[in-house]
DNA sequence: GCCGAAACGGAGTCGTCACTCCGCTTCCTT
DNA sequence: AAGGAAGCGGAGTGACGACTCCGTTTCGGC
């Protein structure tokens, strides 16, 4: 990943990170290089060294906190052995992440959650909510009409319910509640329209970002 | 509103008015005053003569949004005698709308929602559901624990749950049916944490609001 | 029709931001 | 310790987008 770099650019590589990933927390998708040197204590340059672009520095950090996220539920789902709370306390896991990060809460739910670089990613996250989910419906806790890629959805549903995370940090889990309640079997219907595919839903979802890449470029 | 124009001015504000809610539906918040002219058939000095910025002329669209899905969900409330099948179809009309138009999208759940320009329609639109939701829960249909501004809050979540609303416009429907189910009463537990009283809410939403708009002018 | 005011449009200005160039510094190998 | 490569930083550059200036056109009352 990162072979043969001298000392200090490694060094300066970590800094750069590290210092993108607190502003894209704390201020959103919509920083600027500048801030980002300088918050670490470098040149412009030095960033540009690394990441030939803007946005493929955007996209690691997006990428290593899906990665991430990714490994904090497969640690629930190893932990916890009831279905029902391992499920619940991995879409809880997530959501907050998403509440709190400025810069995830404005990607998740933008185009760039459909980039063709992410594909990986999101299959890494992907994997262990299907085995979750599939262990609760079997254990009967889960209706059945919901699909690994509906979790996902949902997650991004209660993590942005409301944009005023710092003044409410805790609101979202009313909503994550809600859902968690209307997840249960015994529901009084089933599920409206079909269940789209993996593929299809990968395939819009690319389709999507790709449709906004070119007309922010154009 | 819009007092003593002359009959050309009147005629060119519509048409820049009617070419930036196309372009604000189908492009999201990121549109050009240039394009918006163009689309117009008018030169940018005539969009900036009838709004001194360009987040004047968003903010007036967005308003305008909200007071136009306020009326709906008041036609519905008069239409529809079943007190659950009104609260439904009232949250499935708005979030339908977010849905479908990419600058509502983006706009709900940013801090735009915040802006204390807004408040008036904020609470237009809060109003007829605050109606519904109370008329639900004495029918005993939906849980007591929600509050109006809760409904607002969920109607978000269903709309934001997935970024490809072109190649999949139906999704939301499967999310916005899960968390109806998690409305209805008698509820394993109660909703986790205080409900915020609406003042707590305006007053975050405000903070959000004019925190993001410093940080994005200094 | 005529005239003043209102409105118009496009060529500017100004600020911002991603990205580059190049002379200098730091590391590492021998 | 010395030489060369790898890395560095800050001063550019160019594109883009919000907003303005001003000479020209259009409206509407007389």
């Amino acid at each position: 990943m990162t072979p043969n770099l001298r000392s200090d650019a490694r060094r300066n590589r970590e800094r750069i990170v590290a210092a993108a990933s607190e502003l894209f927390a704390e201020h959103g998708a919509d920083l600027c290089v500048d801030d980002i040197a300088r918050r670490a204590g470098v040149g412009q340059a030095t960033v540009f060294r690394r990441f030939p672009t803007k946005d493929d520095l955007v996209l690691a950090m997006f990428e290593a906190r899906i990665v991430d996220a990714a490994q904090a539920v497969e640690a629930i789902a190893a932990e916890v052995e009831d279905p029902w709370e391992a499920l619940a306390a991995a879409m809880a896991e997530v959501a907050g992440r998403q509440a709190r990060d400025r810069g995830m809460f404005q990607a998740v739910g933008s185009e760039v959650v459909g980039s063709p670089e992410l594909r990986e990613a999101r299959a890494r996250i992907a994997a262990p909510f299907g085995a979750l989910l599939r262990r609760a419906q079997e254990a009967g806790v889960v209706r059945d009409d919901l699909t690994p890629e509906d979790v996902l959805f949902l997650i991004t549903a209660a993590g942005h319910a409301q944009p005023c995370q710092i003044e409410l940090p805790d609101l979202w889990r009313r909503y994550l509640a809600v859902i968690l309640d209307g997840m249960r079997p015994g529901a009084a219907s089933p599920l409206p329209g079909p269940a789209p595919s993996l593929p299809e839903i990968e395939s819009a979802l690319e389709g999507a970002a790709t449709r906004a890449r070119r007309s922010s470029s154009s």
